[in-house]
DNA sequence: AAGACGAAAGTGGTTGA
DNA sequence: TCAACAACTTTCGTCTT
């Protein structure tokens, strides 16, 4: 467990379980993006309590294609008492066991599951998705498998897809571009796919916040909090004047974060900031430009 | 020599008939 | 299904530091 930044030092660390990272308070670095499940939410203080409190057995997990509850026929040939099976008994006794397994896995649908949850689960592991993410994904994946939704698409298109919306939803900010090399499918692809969940599931996805990319950003470009916090307040402020709309969220971001970094004298050229923001040059000089006229800002580079 | 700037043409996707 | 359209990219020439 991390207890300070080992960029400068400081023990101020916000830790963020919703987006699963920890931000270094001081310099906005950010030390890790998949912090883990710490065990139960709640504490107990003598035994009895942790009694009452526990709730016991292992947790239904969803992105298990069975959610985790199985049933199995063991390898030992003894019945409930340990007697040891006859020897006529025993090839009856395995094919039993050859089926329970097999059914349990049978139909169209769970083989579907199995196969994308196994994708759910490399994916968002590449990512650094924390494991509450993972559940929400599958848990809509389910919804769409359950509503007949897959029909006539790749499951993984799919799978990303439900990663994308998730991440949109929780406001972790992953570009279509980062799911798109984590899953090998083309970002199209994943558009296509996920517009269609949204439609048919109608699922409202707020539209992406630009300011969700800004630490993200800034850490790669080690930049100060400071300059986090002036790259919002623009955000913000451009946000009310509503020239936000219909331009790229991610644009957005590194045009504020090039002004910030200018006004903090952290200056960075247009190139690494285009470069870590995935736009171009030219991207962020037209935002800036748009954003220096609206807010009338009176800064020189 | 590197960075900033902006014009012009090209690209991929959305929208509305 | 097609054309118009907006956002963004690529490319390139010019200017500044």
């Amino acid at each position: 467990m991390v207890s300070k930044c080992p960029e400068c030092g400081s023990k101020k660390l916000i830790r963020d379980y919703e987006k699963g990272e920890i931000i270094c308070g001081k310099c906005g670095l950010i030390i890790t993006e998949s912090i883990h499940d710490m065990g139960p939410e709640w504490r107990a203080f003598d035994a009895e309590q942790k009694e009452k409190r526990a709730r016991g057995g292992a947790p239904i997990k969803l992105t298990k294609p069975n959610k985790g509850l199985v049933t199995e026929i063991d390898q030992y040939n003894r019945d409930i008492r340990g007697t040891k099976i006859s020897q006529k008994k025993q090839p009856q006794l395995y094919r039993m066991r050859k089926w329970h397994k097999r059914v349990s896995i049978s139909t169209s649908l769970e083989r579907n599951l199995v196969i994308a949850l196994a994708e759910l689960d490399r994916i968002a592991s590449s990512l650094g998705l924390p494991e509450n993410i993972k559940e929400s994904a599958a848990l809509l994946y389910r919804k769409a498998v359950k509503e007949e939704l897959i029909r006539g698409r790749l499951i993984e298109s799919v799978v990303a897809a439900v990663i994308y919306a998730i991440c949109r939803m929780r406001g972790i900010p992953r570009t279509l571009d980062e799911i798109s090399k984590a899953s090998g499918i083309e970002k199209k692809e994943i558009g296509r796919a996920y517009r269609f969940l949204k439609a048919e599931l109608d699922i409202d996805v707020p539209l992406t916040d630009p300011s969700q990319y800004v630490p993200k950003f800034a850490a790669q470009l080690r930049l100060s909090g400071e300059v986090q916090q002036t790259a919002i307040k623009l955000i913000k402020k451009s946000l009310k004047k509503g020239l936000i709309s219909g331009r790229g969220p991610t644009g957005v971001a590194a045009a504020a974060l090039y002004i910030a970094a200018a006004i903090h004298k952290e200056k960075r050229t247009q190139k690494e900031v285009a470069d870590v923001a995935g736009v171009t040059e030219v991207t962020i000089r037209n935002r800036y430009r748009e954003l220096k006229k609206e807010l009338n800002l009176k800064i020189d580079l």
